[in-house]
DNA sequence: ATAAATAGGATAGTTAATATCTTATTAAGT
DNA sequence: ACTTAATAAGATATTAACTATCCTATTTAT
């Protein structure tokens, strides 16, 4: 449970009972947004106030704790910040999914024509997952 | 200068100056945020309100004329729909570079990996654009 | 256990976006 | 061109999203 310790140790902030649950809840989610993340600590924690969630939020971004996903036609999210990975958003369930493949073959042919020095790059893709699909 | 009354004939959306003037200033300016754009509109039509310039956006983004860019620590964008291609995002000069760029490969290794019908993706790659990178 | 540094909570204040209502403009039919 | 029905603009008020300030509480190193 504590292992977001260490995390904010490395980057000299202090484990407030707060930051924990604000790193355990958007860890238990994966992607949240700051209504859906607010409600689920409030629970836990009755006296959080919305200023500390974004504090704190903004805080984790800079540190690079946390990244914003923004998504077309969404509220803006928020993740733990891990491997690489791509979004594969639903537009039938709504569900956004992480997936893990080899973007480096794009990056770099981005990268060759352009002149442009990558250091991270983002990606979404719209569509219908396949539960929702085989559904149709 | 008014090829877009046709685009906005073909949705049945009437030509009204300001549609044409957002439309026209969305155009020259590439990728704009809502303040840029409202004050570059207020130019020429003193008398165009806030309220106009939100409630047409999102009727243009309804009608696929328009489309949102979401970047990274940035103001939300927006631009003219064309054909698919990629955002390149200086983090030097701020600047968003446009790229057309064959995606399709990506596409099809996301889609049959994960079973997800991808109807449209959205890429961003954050780094040093090629001139900025020079001057270093 | 103490103290300095940092963070939390409450509140107020901005800024962003939307809803409502009345007037004005557009575009189709005559 | 004139009329009219449909739609859009502009003004205003309101809601929602986010940030700044200030004072108190908590954390952590000693």
């Amino acid at each position: 449970m504590d292992r977001f310790k260490d995390v904010l140790k490395a980057s000299n902030l202090k484990s407030t009972h707060q930051r924990l649950a604000i790193l355990d809840a958007i860890d238990h989610f994966g992607h949240v947004d700051i209504d859906t993340l607010y409600d689920s600590i409030v629970q836990k924690y009755p006296t959080m106030s919305k200023a500390t969630l974004y504090r704190n939020i903004n805080d984790l971004i800079s540190f690079h704790i946390l990244e914003e996903v923004k998504l077309p036609q969404q509220k803006q999210q928020y993740e733990i910040k891990k491997v690489p990975h791509i979004h594969l958003l639903c537009s039938e369930c709504g569900n956004v999914e992480d997936m893990f493949v080899e973007t480096k073959p794009l990056l770099e042919t981005v990268s060759s024509q352009s002149g442009f020095h990558i250091s991270n790059s983002f990606i979404v893709m719209n569509g219908i997952c396949k539960t929702c699909y085989l559904k149709q």
